[in-house]
DNA sequence: TATGACCTTGGAGTGCACTCCAGGCAAGCG
DNA sequence: CGCTTGCCTGGAGTGCACTCCAAGGTCATA
């Protein structure tokens, strides 16, 4: 049964991001009362964001509709900033947010998607890993150049001291 | 006589660039009558950057300004192109153009910014290796989803042939 | 010498990712 | 009750880094 179609069905990409099939990170904001929601100005707190691009990303499709109070005000739950965790990941990759509200909607779609998914992630590792290669490109220069200018200054200072 | 103070001051910032200290890759592109010049498009062939980008870099001062023919076209010099590798790695670390532009500000003052040039460098130095940790974290994350995707395709197949 | 590709300028326009605003509702407190 | 604080909405505004335009001058080749 764990490893049957079924609980596959089970296991969607929010179920990935909850809490992961390879030990993700503890971390939550558990309630007292042992609820599982969070409002914008919390969320706001956890995330960095602001509350305006919060509503926003909904806006956008980049977050499926949030849950509402009876007054109609925003609800996260867990699951959310999860949720929200990924695109933060994504967003520092420099993936555009086009990208990020595709990716968004082929999880709304379901299962039939995993293909699809996964070749977007496939693609956007291969980008990090060139970026990453590029920074580390960009390290070396600097260091050159900050070994220039180290030297330079203890030439100056040789030069002035004697 | 090579390491004076009269020979740091000839290897400014551009002297750096130009060749370097540590063995710069040897590229270029020289010219059959060993002249020194480019057009704007033969930059952009080189580059990548568009002619608008360039001209634009000159206007905001990225680049001090360029050399021109006797009709007032550009004409860049391999020393240009060693600027603008340099402004092409920055920029790929994130680095707002106001604050290249600031550095090329330093660069143009002279030698008596070595200091606060080397300050900046080390600060984006930070900041790339930062952003090199960032990636890797995101990478992980990646992995670990891409993974997911594999088996659960792995678990339908099964399925499906069994 | 004419054709077309290439270059010049200042200024306006574009796309992205927010960011803010006006106007209003709802809850908590003295 | 009034006041503050927090939240809501649609739409407008912002800042960055380009990107393009109009109108015209230059250059290489046939």
């Amino acid at each position: 049964m764990q490893t049957t179609a079924a609980a596959t069905e089970e296991r969607t990409e929010e179920a990935l991001t909850r809490t992961d099939i390879c030990s993700a990170p503890p971390r939550r904001h558990p309630r007292p009362d042992g609820q599982d929601q969070y409002t914008i100005s919390e969320v706001v707190a956890f995330t960095g964001l602001s509350a305006h691009t919060l509503r926003w990303y909904e806006r956008i499709g980049l977050m499926s509709h949030i849950d509402r109070s009876h007054t109609g005000q925003r609800r996260y739950t867990n699951r959310d900033l999860d949720w929200l965790d990924l695109v933060g990941k994504l967003r520092l990759t420099g993936m555009p947010v086009a990208d990020m509200v595709r990716y968004a909607e082929l999880v709304r779609e379901g299962d039939g998607t995993y293909g699809e998914r996964c070749a977007l992630l496939e693609e956007t590792r291969r980008d990090v890993q060139a970026r990453i290669a590029e920074l580390q490109d960009t390290l070396a220069v600097l260091d050159r150049k900050i070994s220039f200018y180290t030297d330079a200054g203890r030439v100056r200072e040789a030069e002035t001291t004697r």
